[in-house]
DNA sequence: TATAATGGTAACCATATGGTTACCAATACA
DNA sequence: TGTATTGGTAACCATATGGTTACCATTATA
């Protein structure tokens, strides 16, 4: 079992570039999104932007590629679903650095809070 | 406040654009990585690659466009420092898909124990 | 002051995105 | 059997990465 985020890098660097990759265009997000309410057609992804099928097609293929969306051709139409496995090793990539922002969230707040005190000496004055 | 990690997609598309990008990466990654154990001059970031300082330049900026490096310039060297604030939303929105991916592998779990059930009614043929 | 070290920019090349229009293949259906 | 629908591919263009070598600016330092 992996315990540590970092054990993972080197294993997974190919499939986390393809991960985050995956993840840095808006509408693939949005894809992604509605497909986490369930499968979908390659229309129905398509119908909500303003951009041709082809668009379409090259962003479901990115997704593919990163083992994000599973395609099964059915007939005419192909449905669409999330597998948001890979997912798990961005989350937890991304997670180990909770400690960081959440330690910088709390450098801001004392920094607010020593401006709020030097603030009010300044009006005693 | 934010609850629902999805009133933030719009809000911050571009943002994450630039961090999940930032992150497609593994040298970047493995800058994040060194960074996390403190301040790094550039070239103390370089050293471990073998790329070029040009190469290196390019990826700095890139993860300084993602607002996740922050550089001062202090004579004649660059310090180059973590600023892990964007992970945030980063690891917000990757979460909300936590409960599709542990979905899946309750499946995945089901699935080997369907296979193992078969395998011993195979067994008692 | 001459020189070495740090690190940036310029110019170039290859590849992956991100988009388009035009066209093709398969299939459901009048 | 024609035809409309679904969705893919081909070819093309622009831009961002990801890398190189060559060169330049700044700054310590011998």
């Amino acid at each position: 079992m992996v315990t540590n985020t970092h054990t993972t890098i080197h294993r997974n660097a190919h499939n986390l570039d393809q991960t985050f990759g995956a993840l840095a265009d808006s509408t693939r997000r949005a894809i992604l999104v509605r497909l986490a309410s369930g499968e979908a057609t390659v229309g129905e992804l398509a119908w909500p932007f303003e951009i041709s099928r082809p668009a379409i097609s090259k962003h479901l293929r990115v997704l593919e590629n990163a083992g994000l969306v599973r395609r099964t051709v059915d007939g005419r139409i192909s449905r669409c679903e999330l597998d948001a496995a890979p997912m798990r090793d961005a989350s937890e990539w991304v997670e180990f650095y909770r400690k960081y922002w959440e330690g910088q969230l709390d450098l801001l707040a004392s920094y607010f809070n020593e401006k709020k005190k030097t603030t009010n000496e300044e009006k005693e004055k």
